[in-house]
DNA sequence: CTTTGTGGTTGCATTATAAAACCAGATGAT
DNA sequence: ATCATCTGGTTTTATAATGCAACCACAAAG
């Protein structure tokens, strides 16, 4: 956006997350390293971005320890980008998405992919929340509260001995 | 973004919810709708935004199906703004958006909220992808495969006879 | 030495956003 | 009835991001 009100401070997780992947290629960029994707010009054929944006966005992404340069792998000297942990962690979200679309969209033939899991090739269910106990939570079984504060005493106050 | 690619053509699932309520403002708005907002003020105050872009992305919101507009509810002869269906499946992926920011936030302890189960108040669990038979998916258990096609032969030629 | 991969730089067009003024209809008090 | 205020916007103006295209540069591959 333009004077991006930076939701950097922002207390809401939600904001936060928008902060770091909220535009538009950034998501898209993990899909397709999720998918195997590597090279700066794979990325670049696939999503079909201006180079300069796809340079802008893979470092940032770096920045943020979503992606990491990994040496060679190929015999080539060049580098590829590869998926960090907290880069992985980004699946449920675009599962999320997916599955947003797949039941909502108003042209769901156009969607010509399926997810499936991998071992019986067969569709995923829908990504379900669940209470501690196990119970399958909707929106309305939820609600937000204020957290008791991270860490109230240390345990062992280390100034006073 | 801004000469916005128009991912609507994409047939992406993801690309396509990105188009629909991939921008900043959007899911911030439906979060508030969730939470219990319904009027502009409410929007207004508790986001913090301009009015007129307020304006603009409420209607859009509603132009996609995601809020309606309902006559009253108080005794006020204004409108408020309520999530549809669609809306409302926004959100788990509002919810992964809190996980992942709360796994790998680099400053987690900004958070000052924690998802609960309302009847027990107790944390959620993290977002669940599952196989038809039920096993526990991750991301390297999946793959995505191309459509079958939706309706190949629409079981009746009504053309030749 | 030519091609390919991996970017960087520049310039221009488009657009989202912000900020503030303005406005019409409803509400509320006098 | 009237005046002031609130609500829910609209309009205008200015600016900052972003997208895109095009050209440049350098390393590696052949």
């Amino acid at each position: 956006m333009v004077k991006r009100t930076s939701f950097d401070k922002d207390d809401c997780p939600i904001a936060r997350s928008l902060d770091a992947i909220g535009d538009w290629w950034s998501l898209l960029i993990i899909r397709e390293a999720l998918f195997g994707s590597r090279r700066f010009g794979e990325f670049q054929k696939s999503l079909g971005l201006a180079k300069n944006i796809l340079t802008v966005r893979l470092r940032a992404l770096v920045d943020q320890g979503i992606l990491k340069l990994a040496p060679a792998s190929d015999g080539s000297a060049y580098q590829e980008y590869l998926l960090t942990p907290k880069g992985r962690g980004v699946f449920p979200i675009l599962v999320a998405l997916r599955q947003w679309s797949e039941e909502f969209d108003d042209h769901p033939e156009e969607i010509t992919t399926i997810l499936v899991d991998k071992e019986k090739g067969r569709p995923v269910r829908k990504l379900e929340l669940h209470s501690q106990d196990g119970r399958l939570l909707t929106a309305a079984d939820t609600a937000l509260k204020p957290r008791p504060d991270t860490k109230p005493s240390r345990k062992l106050r280390s100034i006073s001995a």
